[in-house]
DNA sequence: GCATTTATAGACCGGATAGTCGGTTTATAA
DNA sequence: TTATAAACCGACTATCCGGTCTATAAATGC
């Protein structure tokens, strides 16, 4: 709460009376944050047309955003044993959100053949799986070529749910 | 600590006798779990010949035995910033244990043709990000879907990374 | 100009908890 | 029996930190 207090260049008294809990304005902040980066997501997407071109760029602004502290601090609480389970709700609420983007992208991909047809689900959370578990490469490799590895890692999981059919 | 103390039933004292600091402690337990399962491996992988194989085998027991919550404190404490680095320092060095037995049997699998010849670090993180990544699921689905959906994912990574001459 | 609401400030509180310390028990050996 | 060391115990301490409280200042309305 100090940082906080001093980064906002406010009190403590005056943050209080404005949010009811720290949980209260983490969550706060965490949802701005995510609707941003949907809207983001939204001008991003706008111009392009397959389901593969946008999984690359998908891919990439998940990796631009994703690596905020912030949502590395949401997965740590979400397995916090003292937590509220109402704020747990909340969080995967929020959490949750980017979820409709990544099944519509996969669906609109099957649709299109691009994709081979497969269980919507199942894919849904190894790609997603994929994309959060990049992350911690992050530690291993710098900023600067968690990039490409995102890209690398769509090349091999396009290849592998590439329908027979379609050639790239 | 003190629900440590209660599980080993034993006193403050007498576990500050024997450890350092709770920092020490967890070290010592995480070290054990990960040298445990790196001899859980070696017994499951004796009498698998492919790299296929293996890669199958592997996924299953990250998935078994990386749920614990060991395994997510560890991550979680990786991140923390009030962390001593040299204890951070140590927490990597036992996290990173088990890179070389992902990253052989990659390079096996390259050598024997049965997966395309590519750079091994990058394949190596991406295979380790997707494991690691698709813990997350595990909030979502069940225990018993977590299993599935790990080998689906590596139906997909397969695909992805098979050699164009071979067949499946 | 006065009253009321809204906002800010920061000293203070209390629960939680990692770590300490003096003292006791148990095991081993002389 | 006695001496020494290894292991153990739990009350106590120091500190951290989220949250509260009271006092004040600024804005708003009549």
């Amino acid at each position: 709460m100090d940082e906080i207090r001093e980064a906002a260049g406010a009190s403590k008294g005056s943050i209080y009376y404005h949010f009811k809990s720290k949980e209260e304005l983490f969550l706060y902040i965490l949802e701005l944050t995510m609707l941003e980066w949907m809207n983001k997501w939204a001008a991003i997407s706008a111009p392009l047309r397959t389901a593969t071109d946008k999984l690359y760029a998908l891919a990439e602004h998940f990796a631009s955003d994703f690596q905020n502290p912030l949502m590395k601090a949401a997965e740590e609480f979400s397995g916090s044993e003292t937590a509220d389970p109402a704020v747990l709700a909340r969080l995967m609420e929020i959490t949750r959100a980017h979820y409709p983007i990544f099944r519509q992208l996969l669906e609109d991909g099957m649709e299109s053949g691009e994709f081979e047809r497969m269980d919507v689900d199942e894919l849904l959370y190894v790609v997603l799986g994929l994309m959060g578990g990049l992350g911690v490469a992050y530690y291993e490799l710098g900023a600067e070529r968690i990039g490409p590895l995102y890209r690398r890692s769509i090349d091999i999981l396009l290849r592998g749910i590439r329908s027979s059919g379609a050639d790239g």
